[in-house]
DNA sequence: TAGATTGTTAATCGATTAACAATC
DNA sequence: TAGATTGTTAATCGATTAACAATC
């Protein structure tokens, strides 16, 4: 694995390669070809093995790659062996839904609490602290927290970043529909939904579409 | 607007361009620049006018482009004005917040029914009903569903995708971590925390060593 | 008219794919 | 050795950006 930069679409593969390997059965090989992953995942055989030469130290020719390792380095490069502290700002369904999220651990990332503008309890059902948001930044501050997950409506994403930004973090995630004003250095990233349906809801209408032409 | 084929880079920032529109004051001037656009969604203008060029029939120099009608046709485009009827399995948290949350009508999608592997109720709060999952296949044909949400544990993915096929449905949205196996002309869109979360974790993971470099 | 803004055509950039040599 | 598989180098493709002419 040499340090070389990586661009954005390998890196947005890698969690999907990652979940293959480790989903893989207790008694499979114990190596993996680039070819195999491909097929399995739909891909190209030259995309994959390229993506895993980005982080691994290699596979071997006509046998793979060693899955353990693999799984490793992946995890590695993706910084999934260092904790991430993080807060959530929405204590609404979706962000107790994110709170309740087991599976979080195994990237890493470890929710510390809530903040809400008006908390109906103090104290999430898995037991974490819910917060009113007046505490935010300097909990930010004093924890150490890099990472803010937004859950807010969209009115009120801008401010509550701002509050992070305030706090000193320097990743937000968010799921407000809302597009973010934030300094340089701090990366946004919009887990959007309405992207999403925009490319579903374009596909179903060319869909249904077809259709009416077809039976014509 | 002539009808060129949309490349999925401009069709995932159509949304952006038309939250924001929509979001303006009801006071905002009728008609807005290209450049405005871009300035406020930290985009170069050059691609805001492009991708704009792709659903619009064209903004005036100097003056820019009608508000109320960019809006209009940007819905068009993505085909926010018909319904899409849709159910979702899986009614745990995520599931849930997904039935309640008021904004899908917005993009036109209306969620007609949850499933589960064991109801826990018959109802949501919102008062859809939910059905075990037995039901699912044969839902969606009689009620001519096209689109499915699935929002099951990894494992129970690919069944539940296999059932949506099976009663007719054309578009699937996953938020599992797992690859799903269609036929082609099944759309599947991913929506993938596990994508994000490794291009927040990256990056927190350069702050961090930058951080430490720093001191040094 | 002058200047802001549009839309288009050409140049650049980056990412994917194809071809091929290296190796176990 | 032969063949599967790797990694690399070159070719293609698509998307973004830059330059510029058109227009209100």
């Amino acid at each position: 694995m040499e340090e070389k930069k990586i661009s954005k679409s390998v890196l947005k593969r890698l969690p999907g390669y990652l979940a293959y390997l480790k989903n893989m059965p207790e008694d499979a090989p114990t190596h993996i070809s680039a070819t195999a992953l491909a097929n399995a995942l739909g891909m190209g055989e030259v995309q994959v093995r390229k993506d895993l030469a980005m982080v691994s130290d290699g596979g071997r020719p006509k046998i793979g790659y060693q899955r353990e390792a693999l799984i490793n380095d992946i995890e590695q490069f993706l910084g999934y062996d260092n904790t991430t502290d993080a807060v959530l700002i929405g204590a609404g369904k979706l962000g107790q839904a994110l709170m309740g999220y087991k599976g979080f651990d195994e990237y890493g990332l470890n929710i510390l609490a809530a903040f809400d503008a008006h908390p109906k309890q103090s104290r999430t059902e898995e037991g974490k602290p819910i917060y009113p948001i007046s505490k935010l930044s300097q909990f930010c501050r004093s924890h150490k927290v890099l990472m803010g997950i937004i859950t807010v409506p969209a009115e009120g994403a801008q401010e509550v970043a701002n509050q992070l930004i305030a706090g000193g973090i320097k990743a937000i995630w968010t799921f407000a529909p809302a597009h973010l004003d934030v300094p340089p250095g701090i990366l946004v990233q919009y887990e959007n939904m309405a992207t999403s349906l925009a490319v579903l809801s374009v596909h179903l209408q060319a869909q249904i579409k077809e259709e009416k032409d077809t039976k014509k």
